[in-house]
This record gives C-alpha cells, structure tokens and sequence, in this order.
DNA sequence: TAAATCCATCAACTCGGGTTGATGCAATGG
DNA sequence: CCATTGCATCAACCCGAGTTGATGGATTTA
C-alpha cells in the first residue's frame, strides 16, 4: 500500500548513517517537545522558552542540535530569531522507515 | 498529499510520549545496525552477533531495548531465538512524523 | 546423565551528552 | 552613547545509558 514510490520530487532514502543522525537529534525529551511545538508552525525562540519553560541557555543548547541535523531551520528577524520544522527531513526519515517496513516479512533462513 | 487517513486498519497517530519511546530506541548505533539488518527479514540471535561482530551479552542488551518498545518481536524456536521487525511500530511512527510534516508551515505569529 | 550450545541477566565500571550559570555579541530604543 | 533585550556560546559539573565479563537457565546432542 505505501509503496516505495521513486517518483520526481520524492526524497532519496536515507542511509543509515544520516538516519542515525536524526533520530539522535529526535531522540531527547527536550527536543521533542521543541518538535512538537513547531508542528503548528514556526516560532521565536522566546516564544518557546515561555511555553516549555526552559532556561534559555538549555533551549538554545537543544536548538543548536536540531539546527545542525537539518530539521529546524532558523530565520532572523530583528532582534528575534524564528525557527520552524524543515519538512523533507520528516520525509526523508519517513522513507527510510517505509523501506525498512516492506522488507522485513521476510522469514528466517534455518540458523546456524 | 500525504494526508491523515484515519481510515480502518490505518494506525493512529502516536502521541508524543509514545514516539519518545521508540524514537529513544532507535538512537542506538547498535541498535540501528540491528533494525537494518532486520530490515531485510527475521534473524536468529546467533546469526547477528556473527554478522554485526558483537558480544553475545552486548546484543542481547539492545535486542532487549527494541523488543520491550514493541520494536522488535522474537520467537523460540529450539535452542535459538529469532527476532523480526515489527512494522506497526514503524508505521505508526511514520504516522507521527507526518502530522508534523503536514502542520509546521504555518507562518510566525509576531513574537512577544 | 553429562557436555555443549544459545541466549538472558546481573553487577561494577566508564564516559560522553545534557545541565547550569556566567559571559559575549548583535540589535533595538531612549 | 548607554541601557536593555534576545540569543549564542562557553567551561565545569554530573548522572545515567551503554559496556564488560561472569553466571545461570533452557535446549539439544552424545
């Protein structure tokens, strides 16, 4: 049903390696609960510290991991900086699990 | 495109403690190593440690953490243990991922 | 039964990711 | 200019997830 279709504009999927890198980066509480924030849509970092109550210098810490994962992105405005989800990221990741899902009936070759 | 279905048979969405859970699991290199390896068909203990070149106690440790996250799923067969993917978790993690995907475009609201 | 194999579990240890508080830098406003 | 605000960065600290080696239970084979 949800094949792996390989059509234009469709992400390539992932290595592991890069896959490892963002389930990592998903991997916190903190981070999260920064993810989920930005599901709505984008938002300004003092925004976010409000509304998960976090120390700022934690926020930024989590921010910073995300940011060098390629799943949030961040924008200037002012004095406040807004980040928002890069949604091919979740793509890509959600390709990589597809794959992972289609193949994996298989049944065991006799062991040993 | 890729939207929420809440169709029969079609998983629900996972809450965000849930997809903690698995996203957690999935952190591991180890761990990730296991799942590709998975990924293809179910495996005996015995033949992962081969391929993977593992300690014995080492991969019974993260097939222990896959498993209670309802990753992986094992069956007895003799002296040996096979262990294979579980693709409802995997889907219902996809399922997580394309909530956000589908919401996080909305533009700023002007901060504070 | 005894030996061998497969796997799970345990306790002690290690170390790297996350926390904390302070400082630095850039942009606004008075 | 100087004060204020928003955010990034830094060093020191800490704790818990992962590692290691040994032990135990279950199953098969001789």
């Amino acid at each position: 049903m949800a094949g792996l279709r390989t059509g234009i504009c469709q992400p390539a999927p992932l290595q592991a390696e890069e896959a490892g890198l963002l389930l990592r980066a998903l991997s916190d509480p903190i981070r999260l609960q920064v993810i989920e924030a930005l599901g709505s849509g984008e938002r300004c970092v003092c925004d976010l510290t409000g509304e998960l109550r976090l120390a700022q210098s934690k926020l930024s810490f989590h921010l910073k991991v995300l940011r060098e994962t390629g799943l949030l992105a961040d924008r200037q405005s002012g004095r406040w900086v807004y980040y928002r989800l890069q949604p091919e990221a979740l793509e890509r990741l959600r390709a990589w699990l597809a794959v992972l899902a289609s193949g994996c009936t298989a049944p065991a070759e006799p062991c040993c």
